[in-house]
DNA sequence: ATGAAATGTTGTACATACGCAATATTTTGA
DNA sequence: TCAAAATATTGCGTATGTACAACATTTCAT
């Protein structure tokens, strides 16, 4: 597409809750260890792909681990009870 | 990532539903419309991004628009009404 | 039946996703 | 503190997603 929009994601808490490190992460899904470090840094955006295997691994939707707008922090989330 | 996987996808019957060519969601969406074929046909999948993008044009989530195990035709699940 | 709209096909070009390797830096645990 | 593990950085190679153009074929309304 035209301009390559920056995908926000919530992987580096979903790793931390689960206290994965992205090596094993990375075997989960069958991909290079560094794509997991590109993906949390924003370097790029998973294929859809990738995207649908992360949802399935960690059984969430894609939209609760990728979304094109800024996400709420899980944390506060919780709090309210509230969803995005 | 290694061997490009088959993504299933429930474009045709979505835009069938919906009456829209592929020139006017390819509009909707901002990409060529020649892009939405190459889709429907299977020729490629989306980037994440045009994923994200077309499950908010439909209203919804993307596992209900791609997926990477073969779909229930919605008819025989609106029939059942169960999900996958 | 005919012309227009929709869809399919082929080919070119470019940006991005991903793999892999090597090395640097940071974090962590004993 | 010090070594090991985790994470970051750079660079190079390949595959795929998307645009665009031109033309063929199919579908559809009048």
């Amino acid at each position: 597409m035209s301009e390559t929009a920056i995908i926000h994601n919530r992987l580096p808490v979903l790793r931390a809750e689960r206290g994965l490190s992205r090596k094993a992460l990375a075997e989960a899904l069958g991909v290079n260890y560094q794509t997991v470090g590109y993906l949390e840094r924003g370097d790029y955006n998973p294929s859809l792909e990738l995207a649908l295997k992360l949802a399935a691994y960690f059984d969430l939707p894609v939209e609760m681990i990728f979304s094109l707008q800024p996400f709420t922090p899980l944390s506060r989330m919780a709090a309210s009870g509230k969803g995005d």
